[in-house]
DNA sequence: TAGATTGTTAATCGATTAACAATC
DNA sequence: TAGATTGTTAATCGATTAACAATC
């Protein structure tokens, strides 16, 4: 199969939280047309997106929501539950313990590390934070496939190498520094800083 | 002057974090060489992205840390002081009030709105929560151009019709939705749990 | 069958990278 | 001057879009 780029599976996302509210509306069928005046994006944009991983539709009626509905599901991983760790039980760790989205989609924070004995063994919605040195004991144990970064950045590569060293597949970090991770580990970044950036640069012009 | 890419101020900021780096060692000149090697990127593509908004650099030298420094600040509007409006006080409203990295590159987050009058009135941080009614009246008191929207998605359409009616000229969405926003408005989308979906695809595969 | 719309190919556009002239 | 490295141009690569044959 021809390899799927990065920023046609982040659209993917996009379609399908659309393609799930057509489905919870009961329609049957939708076009490429349709599709894309919704979300503001080429018809054949998203016809070719499709087209990487699927043959969901019906030349002359359109896509069929319930079948394109499962096949993204199955494309993205959401056909399933994931168990997330979450590191770093700061201000952001607590908002995105909470953040409702995450298990909507089948993502369960199922485990909390921190490292200050302050936070140590307390919970969070139901979730113990735990002590970073038992990171690759509890990891390991549940079989932790992705984490989640959001301790400050100058422990974010140590907390990065713990992880890899557990099994971690796939990281999502918060933390503003470049993390070396092997081949094979799935690394995406989030910089709210460099975020706000965009938008002081935009107004500067 | 040719348009920069919205991909090329994305590693301006990156540059611009070692950049400072190397001016707080007290670093006097550094080669695009040396930048790659340090980032991660080729030096060419440093060059190039460098040459879209000056000329920092002495051939055979290397770039004048000093000058590129003030040169990237410049350019993404860090050298000086924004004032943002954070509406939605909720978990996630709670940890972006609080981020650091924010307050460190300029961005004060200068006022809280929300509509629960329970969280009305109360202080984060020393930021009033204010009622989202409030909400023109105070935004143009205060000339803030740049908002963050971190209420649920189907509050954040409004939210972003009071914004942009008020003077607002970039939005930084944390909800999963599409808004529709004007012409020379300046949105950048946050979604949190797209970010994991890539994830769970490579670990589809 | 005629009309509609997918899936795919070809053309276009934009971003990355290599190459190199300019110049310190 | 010789060596180094920028700034910029040209070549390459990859993503988007238009076009259209396939086919319901």
């Amino acid at each position: 199969m021809e390899k799927l780029p990065e920023i046609t599976v982040n659209r993917l996302s996009i379609y399908r939280r659309y393609v799930k509210s057509l489905l919870k509306k009961g329609k049957l069928l939708v076009t490429s047309e349709k599709l894309g005046k919704k979300m503001h994006f080429k018809p054949s944009q998203i016809r070719r997106d499709l087209s990487y991983v699927g043959q969901f539709g019906e030349r002359g009626k359109g896509y069929n929501v319930k079948k394109l509905s499962q096949g993204l599901d199955k494309t993205l991983g959401l056909d399933r539950k994931w168990q997330v760790a979450l590191v770093g039980a700061g201000n952001l760790g607590r908002a995105l313990s909470a953040y409702p989205g995450f298990r909507q989609h089948g993502f369960k924070i199922s485990v909390i590390f921190d490292n200050s004995p302050t936070k140590i063994g307390k919970t969070w919605l139901g979730v113990e934070i735990r002590d970073i040195k038992q990171m690759p004991k509890v990891i390991k144990e549940k079989k932790i496939k992705i984490a989640i970064i959001a301790v400050p950045y100058f422990s974010a590569q140590q907390a990065a190498d713990i992880l890899m060293r557990s099994g971690v597949k796939a990281i999502l970090n918060f933390a503003p520094y470049k993390l070396a991770v092997p081949e094979g580990l799935k690394l995406k970044n989030i910089d709210l800083s460099t975020e706000l950036q965009s938008l002081s640069c935009f107004l500067t012009k």
